[in-house]
RNA sequence: GCGAGUGUGGCGGAAUGGCAGACGCACAGGACUUAAAAUCCUGAGAGGGCAACUUCGUGAGGGUUCGAGUCCCUCCACUCGCACCA
């Protein structure tokens, strides 16, 4: 068999008779819609594309035979760093760049023998594709979801650009792993805490494993508390502010002694003249500035800070004073950037206290004399309250809810809901991205374009570097950038900085409902006719980003009817890591990465795709290694010999039951994206028909259909051969229950849960024919004699005990 | 620290509460061969026994059940995510 020759022959035939391609409205055919996150085009094949795509390429061919219109479709992610990287580093034009990486990753795709649909190819760096990005982006702004505000952001020093909180997970850069800092900056935000609550939904209705919806709740950070003012005074008891104080422990508000503001916090700025300590604390401020907020983080342990002298709050339970400090482990980004501190029940404000030699108050029952006795001891416990007026004694859990009814009924607390994740700050100083279809008028200030004017070119430049002032090397092109307003018909100035690489991706499986619509980014029709993506793969390093602004995206696009529904994603399967032999991550670009093509081309596209399979199940992290593949070789080999066994038509009662069972739970596991175990069926039943040594027709077109997804190839080419035509035109066999039935099994026999013997009983027998059975056994009958039957268990199938006393 | 997930032979891994270790690799023995490779057949969780057989076995300990890898509780280890989030 030569396998290259028949995997090029297949691959240039569906290619060319677009044997793949979807078909919009289908009269009679359900539709299905696989996605496979779309491809970095900088990059070429790597081993997680193979992990990725197989799975979700044979689930595609599976719903096909089942009787589904499916949309199967690829594209590339071109706009951000790679693509410029390279152009800076090489001179070649980043257009260029991407033209020739998307001809090599589609035909490096097409080698794995993907079922694609090719005319519905997109790339995100195309005009017409971006066009609708800016598109979106457009009716984000008119409905004031995007705004541009001066706020501490953060910043990568090597790639010379604004990062979003997804892009700086760990406090570096998700491009380049520089550390990131914290600089203030002009920057856009998009709203995405505004949507905190329906983000939550999305992750709750889509079906995703466990442990990554986890990741997305953990994100997105959604806490419930109380909000409560306290009263701002000086030394005189003069009332000078109002300070706001997010808390989720209302319950512990009596133990508060001192209150803690992020140091970044605008009203100490206004409160400047009634601080008696003004340069120390300026000096602190200063130092704290320095350090990123990352720095902060890391180091717990050793607590900060500054006293504001000469101003005080008053706790509005109790009417006490409170001294107030400035301290860098309070953050400015979250809530109000400023905590009630209560060092008996919260471990941070326990150790600041003990720096500072600020006294404990305690008011939950518990030993606070080494720790603090937090909330996740006393809740559970439910323990009691003390020194806390008229709510001492009271359980923890009830006092929660009476003392913050008691605040709001006073007016000076109220309910609030809090998220850790941040609006999405969405701007690049780069060059290779989305201009921001948006100029800045010096008298109307940020003015949208009109919806005509779309798409705005991004401009040719020479010069890709950023500068290095800050600016987005797109301020060189002064002839693009300067424009007359579109409100007021003056001089004005476009938006330099450009979308993030995230960007283009957070709404491309809509496109592909309709990839060359020039009036709108889908035809609404074709939109409600594909709905949701039924099932969608690809890495789970994307579940916190990608994945959040895609759902995100898609509520917003409900909002305005854009779109038909509010999930993007009924089903995500995140796929596992391939691992280095040793059990390392393999990565994309260092030595220890394995092209899948040299692979392919040792042992063919059929055997990779398997073998690589075999190994584990889709969302397992599998270590590659090749010991294994010599048993795919074999079983591929097998099969080809398959087409020199046969021997009579329609389906022989020998092997009836095999096929029915193989049907079956080849089905469960495509559906499943379980290959391993179908593959692993596959061998049970190809190993069954050697023994018996011959194979009807019937059987073995069958039998080829079952094996098609996972080894297209050469069951696309053994069908040509022995019936003729393409095996993509068949349809998936139909078994009958009964088949999946045979005329006798074998039970294990217990006595007392201890298997006595075996025994074959016809798979008719009733319940009490079983037991008369069993009991008839000379071994079950030693078993048995001299003691009382206590019990009599039947599992129909699987095994008879008798309990015996 | 918090949260989630996972622990099964020499290895990758199977098992709707019902015969643990499917399938494959590696291993051992045999057939074919002058020989090797390839191929085919056979064996095999561990311990004990010539044998029929028997004891122990799914990270550890307890529990529920006629029956637990699977369900419940406690603990340990590993992986991932978040991490001074008030």
């Amino acid at each position: 068999m030569d396998f290259k020759q028949i995997e090029k022959k297949w691959q240039e035939k569906w290619v060319k008779e677009k044997t793949f391609n979807a078909i919009d409205f289908h009269p009679t055919k359900p539709k299905y819609y696989v996605l496979y996150e779309f491809c970095n085009v900088s990059g070429h094949l790597h081993m997680g594309h193979l992990k990725g795509t197989v799975p979700s390429d044979a689930l595609a061919r599976y719903k096909r035979f089942k009787g589904y219109n499916v949309l199967f479709p690829i594209g590339g992610d071109a706009f951000g760093l790679p693509a410029e990287n390279a152009a800076i580093k090489t001179g070649i034009d980043p257009h260029d760049f991407v033209a020739q990486g998307m001809k090599t990753i589609t035909s490096e795709l097409n080698k794995i023998g993907l079922s694609f649909d090719w005319d519905r190819t997109i790339c995100t760096s195309d005009p017409e594709y971006y066009k609708w990005t800016q598109w979106i982006f457009l009716q984000l702004f008119n409905h004031g979801k995007a705004y541009k505000e001066k706020a501490k952001v953060n910043f990568c020093p090597k790639c010379q650009t604004v990062l979003s909180n997804e892009d700086s997970q760990g406090g570096k850069c998700d491009r380049c792993g520089s550390d990131v800092v914290q600089e203030e900056r002009q920057s856009w935000f998009l709203k995405m805490r505004e949507y905190g609550d329906k983000l939550l939904q999305n992750v709750d209705r889509i079906q995703m494993a466990e442990n990554l919806k986890e990741a997305q709740r953990n994100w997105i950070g959604r806490s419930e508390g109380t909000e409560i003012s306290f009263d701002i005074y000086d030394e005189s008891g003069k009332k000078l502010d109002k300070l706001d104080i997010y808390t989720t422990c209302v319950e512990t508000v009596y133990g508060i002694t001192f209150v803690a503001l992020a140091p970044e916090l605008k009203l100490i700025d206004k409160l400047k003249g009634s601080i008696k300590n003004w340069p120390e604390v300026e000096t602190y401020r200063k130092q704290a500035a320095l350090r990123s907020e990352f720095d902060r983080m890391s180091d717990q342990k050793d607590k900060t800070g500054c006293k504001l002298e000469g101003l005080y709050v008053i706790n509005p339970a109790n009417g006490r004073k409170v001294d107030i400090y400035i301290a860098d482990f309070v953050l400015a980004g979250y809530a109000t950037g400023a905590v009630m501190a209560v060092p008996s029940h919260d471990q941070r404000d326990y150790e600041f206290a003990q720096k500072f030699n600020i006294p404990l108050v305690q008011v939950i029952e518990g030993d606070t004399s080494t720790r603090a006795v937090e909330k996740g001891e006393y809740i559970p416990k439910n323990s009691k309250l003390m020194n806390s007026a008229e709510f001492s004694g009271m359980p923890a859990q009830e006092a929660r809810v009476k003392i913050a009814e008691a605040l709001i009924k006073a007016g000076v607390a109220r309910k609030k809901v809090n998220y850790k994740m941040t609006d999405w700050a969405f701007n690049r100083q780069r060059y290779w991205g989305e201009p921001f279809p948006i100029v800045i008028c010096p008298h109307c200030g940020e003015v949208g374009l009109s919806e005509k004017d779309l798409p705005l070119i991004l401009p040719e430049v020479k010069d890709y570097l950023p500068n290095k002032n800050g600016d987005s090397p797109l301020s060189k092109a002064t002839e693009w950038v300067n424009c007359k307003c579109p409100k007021c018909g003056r001089d004005a100035k476009r938006e330099t900085d450009t979308m993030p690489n995230w960007a283009g991706s957070s709404w491309y499986w809509l496109r592909y409902t309709d990839p060359h619509n020039s009036e709108k980014l889908a035809d609404f029709e074709k939109l409600k006719y594909w709905g949701s993506v039924d099932c969608y793969t690809g890495g789970t390093e994307h579940i916190t980003r990608h994945v959040l602004y895609a759902f995100f995206w898609q509520n917003f696009l409900y909002e305005i009817g854009a779109v038909p529904t509010r999930d993007p994603f009924i089903r995500k399967m995140g796929s596992g890591l391939i691992l280095t032999s040793e059990g390392k991550k393999m990565s994309k670009s260092s030595a220890n990465g394995v092209s899948p093509i040299e692979v392919i081309e040792k042992y063919g596209a059929d055997v990779t795709r398997m073998h690589l399979h075999f190994l584990g199940g889709y969302e397992d992290n599998t270590p590659l290694t090749y010991d294994g593949i010599k048993g795919i070789t074999s079983f591929v080999d097998k099969v080809w010999s398959l087409q020199d066994m046969i021997k009579g038509d329609g389906v022989s009662k020998e092997h009836s039951f095999e096929l029915a069972s193989l049907n079956k739970k080849a089905g469960e596991d495509y559906e499943n994206l379980k290959l391993n175990t179908a593959i692993s069926a596959m061998m049970i039943f190809v190993k069954k028909i050697k023994e018996d040594g011959f194979i009807t027709k019937e059987e073995l077109r069958q039998f080829l259909i079952f094996l098609n997804p996972l080894a297209p190839h050469i069951t696309s080419e053994m069908y040509e051969r022995v019936f003729g035509g393409n095996i993509a035109d068949e349809s998936w066999p139909e078994y009958d229950e009964k088949d999946l039935v045979k005329a006798e099994v074998e039970l294990a026999i217990q006595v007392s849960s201890k298997i006595i013997t075996r025994l074959n009983v016809p798979t008719s027998a009733s319940n009490d024919e079983i037991l008369a059975l069993a009991k008839a056994d000379e071994k079950v009958a030693a078993a048995l004699s001299g003691k009382t039957i206590v019990k009599e268990i039947v599992v129909p199938g699987r095994i008879v005990n008798i309990i015996a006393k």
